[in-house]
DNA sequence: TGTACATCAGTGAACGCGCGTTCACTGATGTAC
DNA sequence: TGTACATCAGTGAACGCGCGTTCACTGATGTAC
């Protein structure tokens, strides 16, 4: 309609701060430790007042979440944005390690994406599940365009998919991307899912010591196993 | 000592059944929600009665944690159990598909095991990282004994280490585990850990439909990197 | 420009619920002589 | 075999804390005429 009123602007600020706060009080405290009257004594307000803004705990929630995977694939699409759009190895391999970034410096927003489910709270797929799955299509969009580009080399095993795979992406095609895109580009997610979720949970085996060199030849074997080579520096 | 007293087994007897109540309970409201009130409630007890048997809240929850590692470690050990100590790649293949299973079976002990942290506790790791080894040596034993019959095909890229972790690896070693062999296995976990903590969470792209020929076919190719390949039926 | 009214932010008391943990206790089960 | 005592399981009241949410309210900010 028209321009934001100065009580709108003010409105927003403070949503923002409410929700600045709960991410906070996530960080200290855990996923699970959300709660309104914690972040209403962090702001010095009564519980109350929150109702002003949100319409419950759990609405508040589902916000942080979409609002996480948002920040997320928005972190994706600009590492991918300054980079030349031929250079698909180097435009994957950087998104890739951005995920990461991302998820080691927001713990507990991955965690809330990813993680455990918060007691009490089932997120609303409508709202939540388009919001989620806009990481995965920056990085199949990549693949995708290193097809078109012929720079796409599938030997066995990736070019070989599972007969009851096949039939259910053919069925469900995802805005026209072919199937084995599909499959690869869950195969690399998961991979690289895994290694992430090891290390913030503290599960990587400690002989290995630097956990970032892991992932980082992960990703590399992931691309090569594709034909996606980096071009030597 | 001597054998246990009738006492004792009751004792015994009373100390899983509030274990299994509270797994019961953490299966239907989520890792966090376990309570000592509410194992009570289930037994028909006092809450305070429980203090006989347990120390504390957190001492209940270390409990099922390290039971959680032996009970998955006790399956794979199993499966592995029978099969002919030869098969190399069947015994490989059989003991990451029971991982899963367990998982799925368990599928909150899984994510107290490997899930987000119970706000309020943090796990003593003398108690818990021993219980947690478990698991990862089983896969590791059985690479390690395909390498010793000469069944291991070691070619790029799986016959590299990043230097960063080769000299970590050689710094520390792991009951005398060539580096290379804990370098794979720790990929190779990563690897299931992610698309099961994917699955688990429901995270699994649904245009994928079949998650278990997933699972399995990424299994297999992983053995298949490390020349290990299944004996035709 | 000034007044009357509507909108909104925030308060404070209250409801009803949950939790872990302590403490002094009762009553049954087992043990020593 | 019978009695006296110690051990243990479980109770019930209480402490002190947390939480989300409702409701009727005050007082400031903005709007219409």
């Amino acid at each position: 309609m028209s321009t934001p009123t100065r009580r709108d602007r003010l409105r927003e600020a403070t949503r923002t701060e409410i929700k600045t706060h709960a991410r906070r009080q996530m960080a200290e405290l855990g996923t699970a430790s959300i709660s309104l009257r914690g972040i209403a004594r962090d702001m010095g307000l009564t519980a109350t007042a929150l109702y002003r803004y949100f319409g419950s705990h759990d609405d508040l929630i589902t916000e942080l979440i979409v609002d996480g995977y948002n920040a997320q694939a928005d972190a994706l699409e600009a590492a991918d944005a300054h980079l030349p759009h031929e250079a698909h190895a180097q435009r994957l391999l950087t998104v890739m390690l951005v995920y990461r970034e991302w998820a080691l410096e927001h713990r507990t927003d991955f965690q809330l994406l990813y993680g455990n489910p918060i007691p009490g709270y089932t997120a609303p797929g409508e709202i939540t599940t388009p919001a989620a799955a806009r990481n995965m299509a920056v990085i199949i969009k990549i693949i995708y365009e290193a097809m078109e580009a012929g720079k796409l080399v599938l030997t066995p095993p990736h070019d070989h998919i599972p007969p009851t795979i096949q039939q259910h992406l053919e069925n469900s095609r995802w805005y026209g991307v072919p199937p084995i895109l599909m499959y690869i580009g869950t195969i690399g997610w998961a991979r690289i899912h895994g290694m992430i979720m090891l290390e913030l949970f503290d599960h990587t085996p400690p002989v290995i010591g630097d956990t970032t060199a892991l992932y980082r030849q992960e990703v590399i074997n992931l691309m090569q196993s594709v034909g996606l080579y980096l071009p030597p520096d």
